[in-house]
DNA sequence: CTGTATGCAAATCTTTTGCAGACCC
DNA sequence: GGGTCTGCAAAAGATTTGCATACAG
Protein backbone atom coordinates (compact mmCIF):
# COMPACT_ATOMS: atom_id res chain seq x y z
CA UNK A 1 0.00 0.00 0.00
CA UNK A 2 2.42 2.61 1.23
CA UNK A 3 5.66 2.46 -0.50
CA UNK A 4 7.16 5.22 1.24
CA UNK A 5 6.27 3.68 4.70
CA UNK A 6 7.67 0.28 3.22
CA UNK A 7 10.87 2.12 2.58
CA UNK A 8 11.30 3.51 5.97
CA UNK A 9 10.62 0.12 7.68
CA UNK A 10 13.33 -1.01 5.41
CA UNK A 11 16.00 1.00 7.14
CA UNK A 12 15.01 0.29 10.75
CA UNK A 13 12.82 3.38 11.03
CA UNK A 14 11.39 3.61 14.86
CA UNK A 15 7.53 3.28 13.89
CA UNK A 16 4.83 4.41 16.23
CA UNK A 17 0.90 5.25 15.13
CA UNK A 18 1.98 8.77 14.60
CA UNK A 19 4.37 7.98 12.29
CA UNK A 20 2.55 5.88 10.65
CA UNK A 21 -0.19 7.80 10.12
CA UNK A 22 2.21 10.51 9.26
CA UNK A 23 3.86 8.59 6.36
CA UNK A 24 0.15 7.16 4.87
CA UNK A 25 -0.76 10.97 4.41
CA UNK A 26 1.94 11.89 2.80
CA UNK A 27 2.45 8.88 0.47
CA UNK A 28 1.09 8.70 -3.37
CA UNK A 29 2.70 11.47 -6.39
CA UNK A 30 1.74 14.79 -6.61
CA UNK A 31 1.31 15.81 -2.91
CA UNK A 32 2.18 18.75 -1.79
CA UNK A 33 0.57 18.81 1.52
CA UNK A 34 1.70 21.95 4.21
CA UNK A 35 2.78 20.69 7.60
CA UNK A 36 -0.76 22.19 8.80
CA UNK A 37 -2.81 20.17 6.17
CA UNK A 38 -0.35 16.88 7.17
CA UNK A 39 -1.56 17.48 10.82
CA UNK A 40 -5.34 17.83 9.83
CA UNK A 41 -5.33 14.99 7.86
CA UNK A 42 -3.14 12.55 10.67
CA UNK A 43 -5.40 13.89 12.88
CA UNK A 44 -8.52 12.08 11.43
CA UNK A 45 -6.57 9.16 11.80
CA UNK A 46 -5.62 9.91 14.54
CA UNK A 47 -7.60 12.30 16.70
CA UNK A 48 -4.64 12.83 19.18
CA UNK A 49 -1.45 13.67 17.70
CA UNK A 50 0.02 16.93 18.00
CA UNK A 51 1.41 19.28 15.48
CA UNK A 52 4.54 19.38 16.91
CA UNK A 53 5.00 15.41 16.47
CA UNK A 54 4.25 16.23 12.67
CA UNK A 55 6.56 18.89 12.33
CA UNK A 56 9.43 16.53 13.96
CA UNK A 57 8.60 13.47 11.90
CA UNK A 58 8.42 15.75 8.71
CA UNK A 59 11.98 16.93 9.49
CA UNK A 60 13.20 13.29 10.22
CA UNK A 61 11.25 12.31 6.86
CA UNK A 62 13.35 15.28 5.10
CA UNK A 63 17.01 14.45 7.14
CA UNK A 64 16.23 10.99 5.62
CA UNK A 65 15.77 12.44 2.68
CA UNK A 66 12.45 10.46 1.45
CA UNK A 67 10.73 13.95 1.46
CA UNK A 68 11.34 17.15 -0.55
CA UNK A 69 10.48 20.41 1.54
CA UNK A 70 9.52 23.17 -1.31
CA UNK A 71 9.56 26.92 -0.16
CA UNK A 72 6.67 28.91 -1.69
CA UNK A 73 7.15 32.42 -0.37
CA UNK A 74 6.17 33.22 2.55
CA UNK A 75 3.65 30.68 2.58
CA UNK A 76 4.45 27.73 5.06
CA UNK A 77 6.26 24.97 3.08
CA UNK A 78 4.74 22.44 1.37
CA UNK A 79 6.20 18.87 1.80
CA UNK A 80 6.81 16.26 -1.16
CA UNK A 81 6.99 12.38 -0.78
CA UNK A 82 7.81 11.57 -4.13
CA UNK A 83 11.56 12.30 -3.74
CA UNK A 84 12.78 8.98 -5.65
CA UNK A 85 11.61 10.64 -9.11
CA UNK A 86 13.43 13.53 -9.91
CA UNK A 87 11.31 16.85 -10.62
CA UNK A 88 10.76 20.22 -10.76
CA UNK A 89 8.36 22.49 -9.60
CA UNK A 90 6.21 25.31 -11.03
CA UNK A 91 4.97 27.27 -7.79
CA UNK A 92 1.75 29.78 -7.92
CA UNK A 93 3.04 33.30 -6.11
CA UNK A 94 -0.15 33.49 -5.37
CA UNK A 95 -1.56 30.91 -3.72
CA UNK A 96 0.79 28.77 -3.53
CA UNK A 97 -0.38 25.89 -5.32
CA UNK A 98 2.16 23.83 -6.31
CA UNK A 99 2.60 21.40 -9.60
CA UNK A 100 5.10 18.57 -10.44
CA UNK A 101 7.27 19.07 -13.54
CA UNK A 102 9.21 17.02 -15.49
CA UNK A 103 10.98 19.33 -18.58
CA UNK A 104 12.05 16.96 -21.15
CA UNK A 105 14.90 19.43 -22.35
CA UNK A 106 18.60 19.15 -21.06
CA UNK A 107 18.80 17.63 -17.39
CA UNK A 108 19.74 20.17 -14.45
CA UNK A 109 23.86 20.04 -15.83
CA UNK A 110 25.60 20.09 -12.57
CA UNK A 111 27.63 23.30 -11.33
CA UNK A 112 31.17 23.22 -12.79
CA UNK A 113 33.70 22.75 -9.67
CA UNK A 114 35.41 25.92 -9.93
CA UNK A 115 31.66 27.54 -9.69
CA UNK A 116 31.35 25.61 -6.00
CA UNK A 117 33.50 28.29 -4.22
CA UNK A 118 34.03 25.16 -1.69
CA UNK A 119 30.60 24.62 -1.02
CA UNK A 120 29.28 20.59 -0.70
CA UNK A 121 26.56 20.79 -3.21
CA UNK A 122 23.75 18.40 -2.91
CA UNK A 123 21.20 19.17 -4.60
CA UNK A 124 20.03 21.34 -7.41
CA UNK A 125 16.20 22.59 -7.32
CA UNK A 126 14.82 24.44 -10.84
CA UNK A 127 11.17 26.45 -9.31
CA UNK A 128 9.03 28.13 -12.04
CA UNK A 129 7.24 30.89 -10.56
CA UNK A 130 4.14 32.54 -12.04
CA UNK A 131 0.43 32.32 -11.06
CA UNK A 132 -1.92 29.15 -11.66
CA UNK A 133 -4.36 28.81 -13.81
CA UNK A 134 -6.86 30.16 -11.51
CA UNK A 135 -5.33 32.97 -9.70
CA UNK A 136 -4.39 34.14 -13.64
CA UNK A 137 -8.18 34.59 -13.74
CA UNK A 138 -9.05 36.06 -10.50
CA UNK A 139 -6.37 39.08 -11.37
CA UNK A 140 -7.77 39.72 -14.93
CA UNK A 141 -11.42 39.95 -13.91
CA UNK B 1 27.54 55.91 -6.18
CA UNK B 2 24.46 54.41 -5.66
CA UNK B 3 23.30 52.43 -9.13
CA UNK B 4 20.09 51.07 -7.22
CA UNK B 5 19.03 54.65 -5.70
CA UNK B 6 19.95 56.26 -9.40
CA UNK B 7 17.38 53.71 -11.26
CA UNK B 8 15.03 54.40 -8.68
CA UNK B 9 15.00 57.69 -9.03
CA UNK B 10 14.53 57.46 -13.17
CA UNK B 11 11.42 55.85 -12.10
CA UNK B 12 9.85 58.52 -10.33
CA UNK B 13 9.98 56.46 -7.05
CA UNK B 14 8.75 58.53 -4.27
CA UNK B 15 12.04 59.47 -2.13
CA UNK B 16 12.12 59.61 1.55
CA UNK B 17 15.20 59.28 4.08
CA UNK B 18 14.25 55.72 4.85
CA UNK B 19 13.51 54.90 1.40
CA UNK B 20 17.47 56.20 0.40
CA UNK B 21 18.71 54.14 3.61
CA UNK B 22 17.76 50.85 2.51
CA UNK B 23 18.73 51.46 -1.25
CA UNK B 24 22.27 52.63 -0.04
CA UNK B 25 22.41 49.34 2.27
CA UNK B 26 21.08 47.26 -0.18
CA UNK B 27 23.42 48.48 -3.29
CA UNK B 28 26.43 46.27 -4.51
CA UNK B 29 27.11 43.30 -5.40
CA UNK B 30 27.08 39.88 -3.79
CA UNK B 31 24.70 41.24 -1.01
CA UNK B 32 22.30 39.00 0.54
CA UNK B 33 21.05 40.55 3.23
CA UNK B 34 17.77 39.56 5.51
CA UNK B 35 15.23 42.26 6.05
CA UNK B 36 16.45 42.63 9.60
CA UNK B 37 19.97 43.01 8.68
CA UNK B 38 19.03 45.71 5.97
CA UNK B 39 17.17 47.44 9.51
CA UNK B 40 20.06 46.88 11.98
CA UNK B 41 22.62 48.49 9.19
CA UNK B 42 20.05 51.35 7.94
CA UNK B 43 19.70 51.97 11.37
CA UNK B 44 22.77 52.98 12.03
CA UNK B 45 22.77 55.85 9.17
CA UNK B 46 18.84 56.42 10.18
CA UNK B 47 18.54 55.50 13.98
CA UNK B 48 15.02 55.76 13.80
CA UNK B 49 13.68 53.63 10.81
CA UNK B 50 11.07 50.78 11.88
CA UNK B 51 11.10 47.17 10.85
CA UNK B 52 7.69 47.83 9.36
CA UNK B 53 8.92 50.71 6.83
CA UNK B 54 12.10 48.33 6.26
CA UNK B 55 9.52 45.81 5.07
CA UNK B 56 7.17 47.31 3.22
CA UNK B 57 10.17 49.21 1.60
CA UNK B 58 11.75 45.86 0.15
CA UNK B 59 8.48 44.63 -0.54
CA UNK B 60 8.11 47.55 -3.11
CA UNK B 61 11.44 46.82 -4.08
CA UNK B 62 10.53 43.37 -5.31
CA UNK B 63 7.50 44.26 -7.42
CA UNK B 64 9.40 46.54 -8.71
CA UNK B 65 11.76 44.38 -10.40
CA UNK B 66 14.86 45.68 -8.84
CA UNK B 67 15.31 43.18 -6.13
CA UNK B 68 15.43 39.46 -5.91
CA UNK B 69 13.88 37.56 -2.92
CA UNK B 70 15.92 34.36 -2.18
CA UNK B 71 14.32 31.76 0.22
CA UNK B 72 16.57 29.73 2.40
CA UNK B 73 14.76 26.88 3.91
CA UNK B 74 13.01 27.95 7.46
CA UNK B 75 15.30 30.69 7.60
CA UNK B 76 14.46 34.69 6.94
CA UNK B 77 14.62 35.37 3.32
CA UNK B 78 17.55 37.39 2.02
CA UNK B 79 17.43 40.35 -0.23
CA UNK B 80 19.96 40.43 -3.42
CA UNK B 81 19.89 43.72 -5.21
CA UNK B 82 21.53 42.40 -8.22
CA UNK B 83 18.56 41.97 -10.08
CA UNK B 84 19.99 43.05 -13.11
CA UNK B 85 22.53 40.21 -13.99
CA UNK B 86 20.53 37.45 -13.98
CA UNK B 87 22.42 34.40 -11.50
CA UNK B 88 21.81 31.78 -10.05
CA UNK B 89 22.38 30.89 -5.67
CA UNK B 90 24.55 28.49 -3.68
CA UNK B 91 22.61 28.19 -0.58
CA UNK B 92 24.22 27.07 2.53
CA UNK B 93 21.87 24.76 4.42
CA UNK B 94 23.14 24.82 7.84
CA UNK B 95 24.44 28.76 8.25
CA UNK B 96 21.51 30.13 5.33
CA UNK B 97 25.41 31.55 3.52
CA UNK B 98 24.29 32.22 -0.27
CA UNK B 99 26.29 32.92 -2.83
CA UNK B 100 25.87 34.15 -6.44
CA UNK B 101 27.10 31.72 -9.46
CA UNK B 102 26.94 32.39 -12.89
CA UNK B 103 26.51 29.04 -14.48
CA UNK B 104 28.35 29.02 -18.12
CA UNK B 105 26.40 26.26 -19.99
CA UNK B 106 23.00 28.17 -19.45
CA UNK B 107 20.50 25.27 -18.16
CA UNK B 108 17.56 28.09 -18.00
CA UNK B 109 15.58 26.25 -20.88
CA UNK B 110 12.25 27.73 -20.55
CA UNK B 111 9.52 25.38 -19.35
CA UNK B 112 8.29 24.36 -22.99
CA UNK B 113 3.72 25.55 -23.33
CA UNK B 114 2.49 21.69 -23.22
CA UNK B 115 4.16 21.58 -19.21
CA UNK B 116 2.96 24.73 -17.89
CA UNK B 117 -0.89 23.71 -16.78
CA UNK B 118 -2.22 26.88 -17.36
CA UNK B 119 0.70 28.58 -15.48
CA UNK B 120 1.56 31.60 -16.24
CA UNK B 121 4.98 31.17 -15.64
CA UNK B 122 7.42 34.27 -14.94
CA UNK B 123 10.33 33.17 -13.25
CA UNK B 124 12.77 30.56 -13.38
CA UNK B 125 15.22 29.84 -10.51
CA UNK B 126 17.85 26.99 -10.04
CA UNK B 127 19.02 26.65 -6.46
CA UNK B 128 22.26 24.52 -6.00
CA UNK B 129 21.86 23.45 -2.04
CA UNK B 130 24.50 22.57 -0.09
CA UNK B 131 26.66 22.89 2.78
CA UNK B 132 29.61 26.05 2.55
CA UNK B 133 33.07 26.13 3.13
CA UNK B 134 32.68 27.14 6.83
CA UNK B 135 29.98 24.25 7.13
CA UNK B 136 31.65 21.52 6.22
CA UNK B 137 34.28 22.08 8.39
CA UNK B 138 32.39 22.55 11.38
CA UNK B 139 30.62 18.87 10.36
CA UNK B 140 33.49 16.90 9.81
CA UNK B 141 35.42 17.89 12.72
C1' DC C 1 14.29 -2.05 30.57
C1' DT C 2 16.19 1.88 28.13
C1' DG C 3 16.21 5.22 25.05
C1' DT C 4 13.54 7.50 21.93
C1' DA C 5 9.01 9.62 20.60
C1' DT C 6 5.01 12.16 22.04
C1' DG C 7 1.91 15.82 23.81
C1' DC C 8 1.21 20.10 25.63
C1' DA C 9 1.85 24.74 26.10
C1' DA C 10 4.70 28.38 25.91
C1' DA C 11 8.41 30.61 23.36
C1' DT C 12 10.64 32.23 19.16
C1' DC C 13 11.16 34.20 14.90
C1' DT C 14 9.58 36.48 10.87
C1' DT C 15 6.45 39.23 8.75
C1' DT C 16 2.02 41.84 8.52
C1' DT C 17 -1.47 45.15 9.94
C1' DG C 18 -4.14 49.27 11.77
C1' DC C 19 -3.97 53.78 12.55
C1' DA C 20 -2.64 58.52 13.74
C1' DG C 21 0.73 61.74 12.53
C1' DA C 22 4.65 63.32 9.34
C1' DC C 23 6.34 64.62 5.01
C1' DC C 24 7.27 64.42 -0.23
C1' DC C 25 5.91 66.30 -4.52
C1' DG D 1 -2.55 70.59 0.35
C1' DG D 2 -3.33 65.84 -0.74
C1' DG D 3 -2.02 61.51 -0.81
C1' DT D 4 1.50 58.54 0.43
C1' DC D 5 4.97 56.99 3.86
C1' DT D 6 6.28 56.18 8.77
C1' DG D 7 6.48 54.55 13.33
C1' DC D 8 4.57 52.05 16.95
C1' DA D 9 2.75 48.33 18.98
C1' DA D 10 0.08 44.57 18.61
C1' DA D 11 -1.33 40.52 15.81
C1' DA D 12 -0.69 36.78 12.96
C1' DG D 13 1.56 32.69 11.16
C1' DA D 14 4.78 29.04 11.14
C1' DT D 15 7.86 26.40 13.55
C1' DT D 16 10.63 25.10 17.69
C1' DT D 17 11.52 23.94 22.44
C1' DG D 18 11.37 22.10 27.35
C1' DC D 19 9.89 18.71 30.01
C1' DA D 20 7.27 14.94 32.03
C1' DT D 21 5.08 10.77 30.39
C1' DA D 22 4.26 6.84 27.19
C1' DC D 23 5.85 3.26 24.46
C1' DA D 24 8.69 0.54 20.70
C1' DG D 25 12.22 -2.61 20.38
Amino acid sequence: MSDLLERLRGRGWRLTSQRRVVAQVLDGDHVHLTADEVHARAALLLPEISRATVYNTLGELVSLGEVIEVSTDGRAKRYDPNAHHPHQHLVCSRCGMIRDVHPSGSPLTDLPPAERFGFTVSTVEVTYRGLCPGCTQTLSS
